[in-house]
Formats: structure tokens, C-alpha cells, sequence
DNA sequence: ACTACGTGATAACAGTGTTATAGGTTGGGC
DNA sequence: GCCCAACCTATAACACTGTTATCACGTAGT
């Protein structure tokens, strides 16, 4: 059989478990199984990427990559907060059709600071395509003046919060999640608008 | 050896679960290393649990109900939205004071409704909680009115955002998560309360 | 007292990640 | 042209996991 070269291995392997992961879930992410569907020994996995661990964290930096990617096509227009909205939709839409994919990002096995440095940074590339949309929000006077890496923060975890719950059907079974997306978005978004509305307080 | 009674063993396998999780994360939850702690053999869990399925639906059905109990020691006062903000807080400071049980139950390998529907149960109890706080503030005029269950849903989610991506480690390393979630819920009650904000949009 | 039943522990099965070991295959130097 | 060395692959072994079957023991009923 002609050897492949590495980078045929390491793709083959690579789209394996992407395929893996895609058709049944991180629990078929096996090494055997990635092994066998990319058509090389289970000490290919090995040798590439260092076990199992490597592949997962090619896995994180794709998706993280992906979810960037998402973020960035959302188009800016004249009105940044329509397009906040837009980035927030978007994500929910990246999570569900991508399911298995993000909760390996999110509710996977990795047990917090196991991801490599180079998947976090890959991570805090997303939240850089929210920074740079809070940022001009601010600058157009439409979101209260502040540090935009801490709002975008604030918008990520309101992003993911409703979706993880709702992939991990928890509450009521018949709630409308996308609904329950949408308002918590346009609520944070009034809260964290126009000038100081905590005066009222 | 004089033979234990059912709830003996039932105990001593839980009480051993419940130890090996808060001192070990869920990766030690193994039903031999249950079995051993508890000083039995590991058909015990089988024949009391059904497996080690069934000691993780106790292990969850026990911190839902942990986390209602913590939402209603909360002090009802003459301000609800103080009140909210004290849930708030009180959701993080279970999550992080019991942070591999929080992982168990929501970034857990459960894959969803492998849920058992008790535990379903005990985590809509907990939601009640939050229920009753944001129909009070609704009565007393300080949050829009609409449906309580939909808005403490999103009441939860906000709470869950944050704390989810502050145990999983993504985004910067130093972010201030408890600012993060103080503000996230700030904003939000802002968001959600007074005449319709809405037509400023 | 003897049988029958149920409860307990032990070992076996299929699977996991990982590592060590043997088997080819390829390339380079003489 | 030949041979050796290095690399890459595949197979099998090890320590685990959840689960199930087997087997012995103690107890209850007759």
C-alpha cells in the first residue's frame, strides 16, 4: 500500500472524528473508532497528535473557528445593535446545528484547563468578533460607554446560558427556547443602554 | 458481619458518591471505587440503583433539590428585586461552592434526557423558586408583566451563562466572572422592569 | 433438620485510553 | 547491487471502565 504522506494521515484522521463526532456524539469519539474510519491503526492517533486529547483539541479549535467565523458573517449595518441581535441569533443557530460540536466546546469532557493554549486563544478570537460589535455600539452612543471586553463577556454568557439549557433539556420540556434566547438578548441589550438607568435604582 | 438493612446500603453507596464526587470531580464517580468506599461490592449498586446511571439520577435529583433549598432560604423582603439579585448571587455561590456537583448537573456526561424524570422534576421545583420571586416582583409593579415561568426562565439562564463559562475556563483568564454575573443580572432586571422600554427601540 | 430462596462477593465480557513490541518498507551509504 | 539503519505501521498487552453471569453462603420457612 503506498504510505501516505502526514498531512493525508493527520486529515483523514481529523475529518474521522469530525465525522464521529457530527453523526453520533462525543461519545463515539473513540480512538479505536477514529482509527478505523480514517483507514489507519489506532497508533496513527498517536503519533500525530498525541492521543486522544489532540484530536479533541483539533476538534475545540475547529469549532471555535467555526463559531468566529459565523460571528464575523454576520454583516455590520448603521445599526450595531440590530446587528448585536443578529450576532445573538446566529449563535443559537451555530449551537443547533452544530450540537455535538459545541458541546464538545462547552459541555464536553475536557475538564476546564485541559484545552491547549492554542484553542483558547482560538476561543477568545470569537469573543473578539463580539468585542469589536460592542465597541461600536458604544462609540455610536447606543450602548453605555464601558469596557467592551467585559460587555461582550456579559453578551457571550447570555448567549450561552439559554442554549446550553436548552440542549441539556433541562426545565420545562415545552419552553420556547428560542423564544426565551430572544428576549434575554433584547432585555440585556435595553439594560445596558442609553445613559445610566441604574439612577433609577 | 451483621447484614444492613436496604437503607443502609443505600446510604452508605450514596453518601460514598457524594464523597468521591466533591473530592474527585465526576471522572471518580467509577462503580467499583462507589462500591469500595462504601464497603460493599459493586453488585450492591446494582441491586439498589440499577447501575451507576441510578446513583447519578440520586446524585442529581439531590442537587436540584440542594439548589430550590438555597433559593428559598433566600429572605423574601419588601424589595423584590433585591431579592432576585440575592438569588442571583446565591445560584453562583452554590455553583461554585459545589462545583463538581454543579458540573454533574449541567455540563454532566448525561446526555440530556437520560435524565430520569424525577430529577426533571426537581430541577422545575427548583425553577419554581424563581417562579414565585419574579411573580412577586411582577405584582409589585417592578418588572413588566408577562409570563413569570418564561422570564425566571430567563432569569435562569443568565444565572447559568456566566457560571458555566467561568467553570469551563473559556474566555480571557482574568476575567472577573463575579462582575460579569452581577452585571449580566443588573442589566437584565433593567431590561425587564418599568413600562415597556421597548418603544425607545 | 432440610430445603429453597435471596443476598453477597468474585470473576468474566466487551469496551475504553495508552503503551510496548514485533513486522515491514523505505531511503541512504557503501 | 547490497546491506544496514531508521521510520512507520499494526498487533497485542495493560490497566481501567460499566455490566452481567456464576457461585457460595446465610437465613427463613416448613
Amino acid at each position: 500500500m503506498a504510505q501516505r504522506t502526514v498531512d493525508e494521515s493527520s486529515t483523514a484522521i481529523l475529518d474521522a472524528a469530525r465525522e464521529l463526532l457530527a453523526a453520533e456524539g462525543q461519545a463515539a469519539l473513540t480512538v479505536r473508532r477514529i482509527a478505523s474510519v480514517a483507514g489507519g491503526s489506532t497508533m496513527n492517533v498517536y503519533s500525530r497528535f498525541g492521543g486522544k486529547d489532540g484530536v479533541v483539541d483539533a476538534l475545540l479549535i475547529e469549532g471555535f473557528e467555526q463559531l468566529a467565523d459565523v460571528m464575523r458573517r454576520v454583516r455590520s449595518t448603521d445599526r450595531p445593535i440590530a446587528d448585536l441581535e443578529r450576532c445573538a441569533r446566529a449563535y443559537r443557530e451555530f449551537a443547533l446545528s452544530h450540537r455535538t460540536h459545541y458541546e464538545l466546546m462547552f459541555d464536553g469532557v475536557v475538564p476546564g484547563d485541559a484545552k491547549s493554549e492554542r484553542a483558547g486563544e482560538t476561543a477568545r478570537a470569537a469573543l473578539g468578533m463580539l468585542v469589536s460589535r460592542v465597541e461600536r455600539a458604544m462609540t455610536a452612543g447606543l450602548l453605555r460607554a464601558g469596557d467592551p471586553l467585559a460587555v461582550a463577556t456579559i453578551f457571550w454568557s447570555a448567549c450561552h446560558g439559554p442554549v446550553s439549557l436548552e440542549l441539556k433539556a433541562v426545565g420545562p420540556p415545552d419552553t420556547d427556547w428560542a423564544a426565551v434566547h430572544r428576549d434575554l438578548v433584547a432585555a440585556l441589550i435595553v439594560g445596558l443602554g442609553g445613559p445610566d438607568s441604574r439612577a433609577k435604582r
